[in-house]
DNA sequence: GCTTGACCTTTACGTCGCGTCAAGGTTTAT
DNA sequence: ATAAACCTTGACGCGACGTAAAGGTCAAGC
């Protein structure tokens, strides 16, 4: 249980460098010197060099993590769970960029254009995610803070906002849709503000929007089974097929 | 479309000094430079900006970037393809710091031990790699999920004329299924012909192929339900598990 | 016991991707 | 006409190490 540089290093993917730099600036001290100077650590050390490892990886600097970790109310707890959400947001973040990639193949693949907006989508929610770091630092002592949170979304603003809108109409189009199925007709009323729904939907993603495109995703809901399965579950036996016929109708106008 | 420092900056999430440093480094130079001497860019400029933030975003630096995007050979679709993997990559190192995470909580809360190695799983890449290999749940998410997302993108930009051949080589799939299941050996000519014809339709969806990641597809078909109810409905009963089959034996040669 | 090679030490300078002045010139709006 | 908001080119600074230099230590094998 006790380790050399080149062992600890090792053990957590950082260089002996790394550590004697953590050692120089007090941000890791070895829990004692050998008699030939060596630096040695111990099971204390590794937990503290876990911990420092979770701060780093979210971006945190280390002078920051020195006091965080050191702050005499430290809870590990409470910083585990601040983690995870923070991890969680950056899933998301991968997400958008993800997003972004995707609408460029699209967008490559079908030969349509861009909007230069559109483009940096993703990108700039990093800098929401660093601008909210940085106020992490100056609130430090009030982690979890309701006023904390609110700023958060004050700073997210349109972004979220509009992310709020798209899960908003993705509801209403599964619910619709659940309901509608073999009650109403697909070219009815009822099928067409589903399909207008699913336009507007689609526009999110699209830099511009034309019939034969949606109407080219809607067969794909009924020929691609991840799909369908997909639109089944969701809003029960028969929906994927129910969007195609109430969009091909919403086409035809 | 044309564009100063800060409108671009602005629009891309960057500083003017970046674009500065970027000119000076021969990174992205403005597409011309007016009488006062002001940076303008034009649209190549702000595609080439989205690429280099592309690369960016992954860590890779900005000498290896310019030399990425400026070789003869690059090719921006399989560039965006080879992106879009690194980015599900770290979506899936990103699940492994949360299990982390968790652990880590459960072990407070439990007041068990944690074991050394243990601490530092997820942040080490080569432990990351080490623990993929596993099957069975994990590998459902990890392909399963890769699937999804990639048949989103592509699909999307899909040609009138692929679309028809990825439609017939699904029916014919489930056709050849529904013929076989009970009569002929998966591991037969006719079972390899099928799974031969699996892989052509899964090469639609994904940038490259390999067996491990067909395989593991293919135990998700008779693992969720939703897949499974899926081609015994198509097929008859007996049919994802006919195909699994017959995928297990293909991919063993 | 001696050598070898893999470790360890400190000191010190280099690197990358900018942030941040400083000291000016230009454009746009009122 | 004047202010505000942009733009320019230097030049220095910084965080988190990498990397070399010059040397000390330790376990293993001959």
């Amino acid at each position: 249980m006790e380790y050399t540089v080149k062992q600890l290093g090792d053990l957590a993917g950082v260089s002996g460098r790394t550590l004697r730099y953590y050692d120089q600036i007090d941000l890791l001290k070895p829990a004692w010197v050998s008699a030939a100077g060596y630096r040695m650590y111990g099971p204390k050390e590794v937990k503290r060099l876990q911990q420092i490892l979770f701060f780093r990886e979210l971006g945190v600097d280390l002078e920051t993590i020195r006091e965080l970790i050191d702050a005499p109310g430290f809870d590990e707890k409470q910083a585990l769970l601040r983690h995870r959400e923070r991890l969680l947001e950056r899933k998301r973040q991968l997400d958008l960029l993800l997003e972004n990639v995707e609408r460029t193949l699209a967008a490559l693949e079908g030969g349509t254009a861009m909007s230069d907006k559109d483009r940096f989508m993703g990108f700039k929610e990093k800098l929401v995610r660093e601008n909210e770091e940085k106020y992490g630092q100056e609130a430090r002592e009030r982690w979890g803070d309701a006023a904390f949170d609110a700023s958060n979304a004050k700073v997210l603003g349109l972004t979220e906002e509009k992310y709020a809108e798209l899960e908003s109409l993705s509801r209403e189009i599964i619910e619709s849709l659940a309901a509608a199925v073999g009650k109403e007709d697909p070219a009815g009323a009822e099928g067409q503000r589903i399909a207008d729904l699913h336009r507007r939907w689609l526009c999110f993603f699209w830099p511009e929007y034309s019939k034969e495109a949606h109407l080219g995703v809607a067969e794909m809901y009924v020929a691609d089974e991840r799909f369908t399965a997909y639109y089944d579950n969701q809003a029960g036996q028969g929906a994927a097929q129910f969007l195609r016929d109430a969009i091909a109708a919403y086409a035809k106008n």
